[in-house]
DNA sequence: AGACGTACCTGACCGC
DNA sequence: TGCGGTCAGGTACGTC
């Protein structure tokens, strides 16, 4: 499901539902997914205070006071959403529930059918997250910096920007979008773009990436805000699922060229423009 | 070390 | 209607 976007869409959603709050309890409604729930989540967090809610790469970091931080990822399919405790009742896969304190607040519901996601609880948030690479929209994230990152990488350009320890947060969808605008081949091998095209490969992530949390986020099957909205970036696709079409902007003929290609690179589908990504 | 395949899960969709 | 095959936004681990 979720990438970049996505992810901190979901953050800021929850941050301004939950910051201040106290966690009045922790229902467990299985034993875990990708790894078994921490044993003493309940107890390390119930009442504790949320003092922020922040992404970093895909992953949602709750800090609460007691200097301990609770971790989401949610995989692919993975859902929080929050929901008035009055009405709530246990949907499928529906896996963790906090509640808080205050007749008014809301539950939050950790929902995620394919079970790839994973909640845990730890003192330094550096632990899970300490072999994740630069942020792509942080400062640090340059083309002098990315050319570094990539030149000794004979991996495809796509492998390359999907392998977190290098760029943290990117996913199947951004990087076919991001190597559109940069009209570079998903096949290309990573150490062999230029700092040229490199340069515009920054700013073309950089673009995804704000416009798409503009939109809130790209809704495909399972995502959804945390109020349950779901956003609207898949309507702008360039490429992502568009084998066949033309791609934005085309002036090819598609009955002569086909379209937009459809490749499988390391198990996940890569589209592209043959004629404008070289 | 680096690159690649595979496993983990459920659900939706398509063709027969 | 149902069954089997395929595909899906991600990550971790084994093997070469």
């Amino acid at each position: 499901m979720p990438e970049l976007p996505e992810v901190e869409t979901i953050s800021r959603g929850l941050a301004k539902a939950l910051t201040g709050l106290r966690i009045s309890s922790v229902e467990k409604r299985a034993k875990g997914l990708r790894k078994p729930f921490p044993p003493d989540l309940k107890t390390r967090a119930e009442g504790r205070k949320i003092i922020s809610i922040t992404r970093r790469a895909k992953y949602i970091l709750m800090s609460l006071s007691g200097n301990e931080t609770i971790i989401f990822h949610l995989g692919m399919s993975g859902k929080l959403v929050l929901r008035q405790k009055r009405e709530y009742s246990p949907n499928k896969h529906d896996h963790l529930v906090f509640n808080f304190s205050g007749k008014n607040s809301p539950a939050l519901i950790f929902n995620d059918p394919r079970r790839f996601g994973l909640c845990d609880i730890v003192h330094d948030e550096n632990s899970l997250l300490k072999s994740l690479g630069i942020e792509p929209l942080s400062p640090e994230f340059t083309a002098p910096a990315l050319t570094e990152l990539l030149k000794n990488k004979k991996t495809s350009i796509k492998s390359a920007l999907l392998d977190q320890s290098i760029i943290a947060g990117l996913g199947n969808i951004y990087v076919c979008e991001a190597l559109f605008y940069a009209r570079i081949s998903p096949k290309r091998e990573a150490r062999k773009c230029s700092p040229k095209e490199l340069a515009c490969l920054v700013k073309s992530i950089r673009k995804v990436l704000q416009s798409a949390i503009k939109a809130g986020g790209s809704s495909l099957r399972d995502y959804v805000r945390s109020d349950g909205t779901t956003g609207s970036f898949q309507n702008h696709f360039a490429v992502y699922g568009c084998e066949g079409k033309k791609c934005k902007t085309c002036t090819c003929n598609v009955i002569k060229t086909g379209g937009i290609k459809r490749i499988t690179q390391g198990g996940r589908s890569s589209f592209y423009c043959e004629t404008k990504q070289k």
